[in-house]
DNA sequence: ATTTTGCACTCTTCCCGTTAGAGTGCTAAA
DNA sequence: TTTAGCACTCTAACGGGAAGAGTGCAAAAT
């Protein structure tokens, strides 16, 4: 008896069939069976001859069936499969670029963008949506200041590439005058601008060893001032969430025990940030898709992320997450535009 | 035949029962029926008599069964009786103050400050909490410093009363030199410093009105710029959010419906923000039981909030949001201490 | 006058058993 | 290779009981 050929190679009418039942299953919910599936497909086909195909793609582990007489539904590898090679991922309409440009160009700082692209995101798919914070690091050191406020406190600004401001208040030994201070932020300005936080924070070390036996005290103070300010402002690491609650009354979702583990795993935020930080390198939409993500919590769901860049350097990654039956052919261009639009809006700024 | 002397003076045995029954429920969250009531109690008394006693509370609007034959539960006007005269809040043990106070002590920034907070607040109590950011009109200004940047950009810093800095970066029509600067912030802090943020958006718009044929246009500048970072600035009306996920899950609370409409309150926020600012101006621990919040999503919901201030200045309001069977003896003087400590955790900063 | 006992009654919950419907797999025919 | 036919399986939905918890009321006991 002739096998088939190669078992990667399917006949083009599986492929077809196979499509069919994903389209069918992401819109309904419902596995699809044999019957339905014949009849809205309006094709010359019994029932029968699509139970022999759909049989095949069981045994390729492209479709599974929750119990004997239940219609079959995708695995993760089938989904694999349909996100890979048989979607037509379509164009958005203008009007919704529009929309979103707009609402992006109205924001002024930084967090606060992040906030909205955030919700913009799960607003337009109907799933819970992530914006990791820029990485800092990236940002390099445009200036640093120093205000003397009352009480030996001194106010020490960072203003870094991105026009982002870091602020603190440090406490220091003794007072300093206003020109000690001026001194001291030039000495900064002159070692640091231009170096990203990482390798300040490396220089510093080894400037503040040099220095043991100087007697320049003030240097010295300026050193430590602003390394407390760096050392206390790493928010790195951090994203925005959003939508959450779109993921509440997802159908098939309704057990509220496994419900409140996930949204537990969004609020802790380490393995969602794991997840995100394997797409940081990677250009262009990364899928994950149902145990593929490595995360218990998010074996009933798909992560759909992008890096956002700007100036060729990349920043942070976005994406949503929601139903391993989400709408990827929506989905996938409005996270990969929304990645685009981020980075031009954090470069315009 | 002789009717109560008054409505209101139930006899102790009715209440004793009364505090017994919602004791009971809080407790395990079912409906309490005479029969085990009168055999946990071990007082000698017949399982009818506390029926009978049980028929008067409700007469009295004070109890309800859900269906004949289940046992009876507290109404809101139950709960109110319960907390309003019944309940001995106990104090707390010296260690968990302990722990929260170390936990506020570490840490640095407002915002920090307000999350940490929250999150203690929810997890001691395993219940929602909210921490209203401190109105900053309440803080008045200390400081006012001009930054000059590149490109007639110019950064403007506002430091408040309570050390809280404000930063924006604005967009000038020419370049100012270093001292012109040093002339408007000394010209807006002699004009401004300690006052508040209201006063000072009122009258600036008159210093601007008088200005109008003033050759001056530098002050005008400076009055434009600092208007600018004010207007931008009032974050006001906004707090933070924490153990939401502890809602999921609580006993009788399974319709992800209901559930995903309250979260959504939370997210929203408006709503939310209406109830707390109730409590503002009152001194103590505010409670809202049920339908008293008048919102239709909190109905199974309590609200214990309570006003946190500092230097005798009310700045904000705090709260957990529970079911209405919460442990109100435990949770009433933990949302007063933690009110109390955030207060003088602001005080010491 | 108050408390208790006894009893009938009412609900809910749980556990079947049944049935209808959807879907499958297999075999034999086209 | 496709289709028709058919037996089989599994779920969901419906409808009894039966058990359990609780009530209300009337009559007896204290």
């Amino acid at each position: 008896m002739p096998r088939p050929k190669k078992s990667q190679e399917l006949p083009e009418r599986s492929l077809f069939l196979f499509k069919s039942i994903v389209d069918h299953f992401i819109n309904d919910g419902q596995p699809v069976g044999s019957r339905t599936l014949a009849r809205d497909l309006g094709l010359d086909l019994s029932a029968a001859t699509i139970r022999n195909v759909m049989s095949d793609l069981e045994d390729l582990g492209l479709l599974h069936s929750p119990h004997t007489s239940a219609g079959r539904i995708p695995t993760a590898r089938g989904y694999r499969l349909f996100v890979d090679t048989l979607l037509r991922v379509g164009d958005l309409g203008d009007e919704e670029i529009q929309r979103m440009a707009e609402e992006m160009d109205a924001v002024n700082n930084m967090q606060n963008l992040m906030q909205r692209t955030s919700s913009m995101l799960s607003d337009i798919t109907h799933l819970a949506s992530v914006v990791m914070l820029p990485r800092i690091e990236q940002s390099t050191l445009n200036q640093v200041e120093f205000v003397s406020l009352s009480d030996n406190r001194i106010l020490v600004i960072f203003v870094m590439s991105d026009n982002e401001v870091q602020n603190r208040i440090i406490h220091t030994a003794r007072k300093f005058s206003a020109s000690e201070l001026e001194q001291a932020a030039n000495y900064l300005n002159k070692m640091f601008t231009g170096k990203d936080l990482n390798d300040i924070r490396k220089d510093m070390l080894a400037e503040l060893e040099s220095m043991k036996e100087n007697v320049n005290r003030l240097m010295q103070a300026a050193i430590e001032m602003a390394q407390q300010a760096i050392n206390t402002n790493s928010q790195d690491g951090d994203y925005v969430l959003a939508g959450e609650t779109n993921l509440m009354g997802v159908s098939g979702w309704d057990d509220i025990e496994r419900l409140k583990r996930l949204f537990d795993t969004f609020n802790q935020k380490r393995d969602i940030l794991h997840l995100l930080e394997q797409s940081i390198n990677a250009k262009g939409v990364q899928i994950f898709i149902g145990e593929e993500s490595g995360y218990e919590v998010l074996d009933d769901c798909s992560v759909v992320t992008s890096a956002y860049e700007s100036e060729g350097q990349i920043l942070g990654v976005l994406g949503v997450i929601g139903p391993t039956r989400m709408d990827y052919e929506r989905v996938i261009p409005i996270v990969e535009l929304t990645a685009k639009m981020l980075g031009s809006a954090l470069n315009s700024r």
